[in-house]
DNA sequence: TATTGCGGTGGAAGCGCTTCCATGTATGGG
DNA sequence: CCCATACATGGAAGCGCTTCCACCGCAATA
C-alpha cells in the first residue's frame, strides 16, 4: 500500500527521461519543448495520473489563483434570501470558466475586522465581497488592493457593481403614482446595507412630488418582516393605498399580511416589489417588481477581479419595470 | 515601497529574536516554547501583522483543510434552483465554525471525471458531492476516501443525506387519496438523478393499491417545465384530478398552467409539491407540500466529512406533510 | 560533586514546484 | 568548413513553512 502516494513532478520527470524542470515546462505550457519531449511527459502524466499540487505552485508562483467571495451579514435573514445563492451561483461560474477555484466565507456583521484574516492563504487571486459596509471593505488588506470588488455599493475606492435601485424604485413608485395611488408606503432592507440609501432617496423625491408625506419602514428582505411591516402600515397609516418593498421577498410576505387583515390586492392596496425573482410572477395576484440581474452583477464582479480591470467606481445594472396584477 | 512585502515567519523570528523553529511552535501551539519567546513571538506577529501562508503550511503538512464541494448537473436549472443556494449556503457555514475555507465546482453532468481531477491541489480535507451520479461518485480518487459524503442518495460506498422522500411522497400521496383524489399523476425529477427513483416507487406503490394507473411524467425541477407538464397531463389524462411534482418550483409551474387552462385549483385539480421551500406558504392557494430539511441534510454531510466519521450508508431524513390550500 | 533527565532551543532538511542560468546541440550564413 | 544564433535542456536555488534531531543548560537525584 506504499505504493499509493501520488505521483509528484519527480516521478514524471523520471517515467519521461527527462529533468524536472523540461517536466514542468511541458506540464505548464511555458518556455520551450522539443515535440518529443512534450510527448513523452504528457504521456508520463497520463500514465500516472499527475495532477500538479497546487500549494506547491501557489506557493512559487506566489499567483495566488483563486476567488475568495466574501458574504457579510451571516444571519438566518441572508441565509433564506435567495440573493446570496445566486451570487454564489454566477461568481463561481465565471470562476469555473477560468478555472480559478472559489472559496466561500461568512463574515459576520459585527467583526468585520474578519475580512483582513481572510488574506490568510495570500493564496487569492480576488476578493468578492457581498453586501459591502463601508468598514468591512476599509479592513481589505493591502496585499489585496486592486483585486477587490463589491457587489453592493459600499466604500469609494472599491469597485462596486449593483443594481440601479435608484432608478428602478424611481419606475415602480411613478408607476404606482401613475395608476392613481397616493398614499404609497416604502418597506426598506436593514439599516446596515448602504445600498437602500439610494432607493429610498429615489422614493422620498417621488412622493414629495406628488406632494405627499414619505412613509417609510425598516425590512430586512424577509417574507416574515414583510408581513409585520404590511401590518404595521396599515396600523399606522389606514389610508396607505400602495406598499412598495426592496424585496420581493418582502412585498411576498406583505401580500400575506394584507390578506390575513382582509385587505383585498390590488383592488385596496397595491403592492410592488423589487428583484424580479422566479416566484414573483407565480404568486396570486402575480407580484409586480422591477428586474435586478443578481447573475449579471455577480458575474462582472468576479470578472473585474480575475481580470483585473480596473473598472473604479461603482457600476449600476439597469431594472426594468415589470407589470404584473398586484399593482 | 519595496517594503509593502507581507511579514513572513522569518520576520517574526527575526523580530522576536528567536529561531524560526521556535517561532513556529508558538505560532502553530504545537511543541515546547518558555512563557518568554512566547510573548515576543505573539508581540512581533502582531506589531508584523503576520498571516501564515496557507499554501507552504499545506504543502509541508499535507493536510489539506478545505473542504470542497462539487455540484453535478450545471446546468441553468440547477442553477435557478434555491436548492444548491442553499446546500451551499449551510455547508459553507459549518465549514467556517471549524475555520474550514470552502471551495465550490461546477460539474458538467457529461464529463463526471472532473471530479477526479477536483483533487488537484490535495489540499482539500473533504468532498461533498451534490446530486451524485453514480458514475460521478466512483471517480472519486482514493486518496480522498473516507472523506466524501454525498448530499442526495446515489453510490454505496460513499455516505449519503437525503430527505426520504419515499415516505415523503408517501405522505403526499396517501393525503391526495384521502381527500377523495383517485387519478392522481406525477411529475418527477430529471432522469439522471437517482434519488428520484425512490419517490416514484412510492407514488405508484400509493397509486396501484387504490386501483388506479400512475401516471408519471418526467420533469426537471423547474417552474417552467411545471407549467408545460401540467399542460402535458391534462391533454393526456383529462380527468387528471391531483398533479403531485416532486419539487415546489415545478408545483409551482404547475399552478401556473393549470390557471392559464382555466382550470381550478384545488376545485378541479389538487396540486401538491416537495421541499417546502420559502415560498410555497406565499402561492395562491398555498401550495401543500411536504418538508424538505436541505440545511440539516448539507450540514449532516459536511459534519461527516470534516469529523471524518464513517457515517456508512445512506441516511435518511424525515419529511412531513404541510397541509396548505392546494391540496 | 558527578550523573541523569528534561524542557527549551536552533540548525538544517525537505515538502513539490517554478525559473534563472549555464551548458550543450542542431541550424543557418559567411 | 567554421562561427554566430537559436533553441532545447538539466542543475540548482529558493518560495514559506514544519519538524526531526542534536544540543545546551538547568534542576533533581544518586
Amino acid at each position: 500500500m506504499t505504493g499509493e502516494r501520488t505521483a509528484t513532478l519527480d516521478d514524471v520527470a523520471r517515467a519521461a527521461g527527462v529533468s524536472r524542470a523540461t517536466a514542468s515546462r511541458v506540464v505548464t505550457g511555458q518556455g520551450p519543448a522539443s515535440p518529443r519531449a512534450r510527448d513523452r511527459v504528457t504521456a508520463a502524466v497520463a500514465a500516472l495520473g499527475y495532477v500538479p499540487d497546487a500549494s506547491a505552485r501557489a506557493l512559487v508562483t506566489r499567483t495566488g489563483t483563486r476567488l475568495a467571495i466574501a458574504v457579510i451579514g451571516h444571519t438566518a435573514a441572508v441565509l433564506d434570501d435567495p440573493y446570496v445563492g445566486r451570487v454564489l451561483t454566477s461568481a463561481a461560474h465565471v470562476a469555473a470558466e477560468r478555472e480559478v477555484g472559489v472559496s466561500l466565507h461568512w463574515l459576520p456583521l459585527a467583526d468585520p475586522g474578519s475580512l483582513a484574516r481572510l488574506a490568510d492563504g495570500r493564496g487569492l487571486g480576488g476578493l468578492v465581497v457581498v453586501n459591502p459596509t463601508r468598514p468591512a471593505l476599509e479592513s481589505v488588506p493591502r496585499t489585496l488592493r486592486g483585486r477587490v470588488a463589491a457587489v453592493g455599493v459600499g466604500a469609494r475606492h472599491v469597485p462596486s457593481f449593483d443594481v440601479d435601485n435608484r432608478a428602478g424604485t424611481d419606475g415602480v413608485v411613478r408607476h404606482l403614482a401613475r395608476t392613481g395611488r397616493r398614499r404609497i408606503a416604502m418597506v426598506t432592507g436593514p439599516a446596515w446595507l448602504p445600498c437602500c440609501d439610494r432607493a429610498v432617496d429615489a422614493y422620498r423625491r417621488v412622493v414629495r412630488d406628488s406632494g405627499a408625506e414619505p412613509r417609510v419602514v425598516t425590512g430586512d428582505f424577509t417574507a416574515a418582516r414583510g408581513a409585520e411591516a404590511a401590518t404595521e402600515i396599515m396600523a399606522r397609516w389606514p389610508d396607505t393605498d400602495a406598499v412598495f418593498a426592496l424585496s420581493d421577498l418582502t412585498a411576498l410576505g406583505a401580500l400575506d399580511g394584507l390578506h390575513a387583515l382582509g385587505v383585498r390586492v390590488p383592488g385596496d392596496v397595491a403592492v410592488a416589489g423589487f428583484d424580479d425573482i422566479a416566484f414573483a410572477g407565480l404568486s396570486r395576484p402575480a407580484l409586480t417588481t422591477s428586474t435586478h440581474p443578481v447573475e449579471d452583477i455577480a458575474a462582472a464582479a468576479a470578472q473585474a477581479v480575475l481580470d483585473r480591470r480596473d473598472t473604479s467606481g461603482a457600476t449600476f445594472y439597469p431594472s426594468a419595470l415589470v407589470v404584473r396584477d398586484s399593482a
